[in-house]
DNA sequence: ATTTCATATTGACCGCGGTCATCTTTTGGG
DNA sequence: CCCAAAAGATGACCGCGGTCAATATGAAAT
């Protein structure tokens, strides 16, 4: 983790990702156990835990690298038109969000950086869609008496809370894009305006 | 677990319930294991198991009540007479949920229902919170364009927001209330009355 | 080439949550 | 009071993430 020097260190780690990607190909990510990682790639268990910390930071490699291709995205649109335009946008981010609870789990131990120099590949997609969104509440038709920031974190945290209360059995019916949009009706726009 | 009927099996329950607690009080949730429970409590390994269906349901059980505490203490309060007043209530029972790592953890894990006929104790209370919150919104100084129980549900998706950030190194420097207030005060009130 | 030292790799081992076949205790019916 | 069935308790065992002293391998210095 310190800064890879050798190139066989390198490659070590590149088949560490590899055989973790594919194994997650075929039977998801809760099912992926190190052991397998290891066995897979050719390596001792100990070789694993000198590339990454732990397994949560693999999960934070491989599940950054799939919300970071969300986001590409999603950059260099223009502002969406209405919160319904906006919700759908994120949607196929948000779906990925919700793939599994596991998923989920991860994303949230790790949407916060554990320290400042070390900001994870999840957490640095969370800053990267306040990049972009910020832009968009800035000049599209929301209300204006709150800073655009904030107003992008209250998106963060209203689609953390749709996705939470998914995974609950009462509310798995209803699926995140209505009670998100609802959410945001009520956050973004000015009540003159609803 | 399902109807403990014989008074052996509520005795042994409460041993392991007691056993936990003073555990905890010594140092702490992060620090418990099950092992240290049931030596103390005097029981197989196995019995814990029988009682709660894993490590989380009795932590569901410990949080739960101290969370229902709180809770407690804020039934039969006028409504607050703004967002600084309501984010001071609902302090003491945030700072606990943010005293540990651990203990947002399993809030987070658990606050939804896992099936709708076994809502666990952390999932209560947030049901609670909001059956008291509700009426607060209803009758105090917010806005009205958006019905009560959606501002309430809002004020629960903040605080978590707030306390996630918490636990970011970067972030962790401010408090809870200031932020929370920040927060609380775009959500809850009309701008023109900002 | 040989030595040397930082860097990588190894795999036996540990901690801890969770399981289950087996044994013990309680309870209700005769 | 006795006995069979249900309820409860047991502890050896397993899965899996994570550790670490020992070992191997690269690369720079002589």
């Amino acid at each position: 983790m310190p800064a890879p020097v050798q190139k066989r260190s390198q490659r070590t780690r590149a088949r560490l990702l590899a055989a973790a990607e594919a194994l997650v190909e075929r039977s998801g990510f809760d099912a992926l156990r190190v052991e397998e990682i290891v066995l897979s790639a050719g390596v001792a268990k100990g070789t694993f835990f000198a590339h990454f910390a732990d397994k949560d930071a693999l999960m934070d490699e491989l599940i950054g690298a799939r919300l970071d291709a969300h986001i590409d995205a999603l950059q260099d649109l223009p502002p969406p038109g209405d919160v319904g335009d906006l919700v759908d946008r994120l949607m196929p981010m948000l779906t990925f969000m919700s793939c599994e609870r596991y998923v989920f789990d991860v994303i949230l131990r790790r949407s916060g950086a554990a320290a400042i120099e070390e900001i994870g590949p999840i957490a640095r997609t969370f800053y990267r869609q306040g990049e972009i969104v910020i832009p968009w509440i800035a000049s599209g038709p929301f209300r204006k008496d709150v800073p655009p920031d904030v107003l992008a974190e209250g998106i963060q945290a209203f689609a953390m809370q749709v996705i939470a209360l998914r995974f609950c059995a009462l509310h798995a019916a209803q699926g995140i894009a209505e009670p998100l949009k609802r959410y945001l009706s009520a956050w973004l726009l000015a009540p003159q305006a609803r």
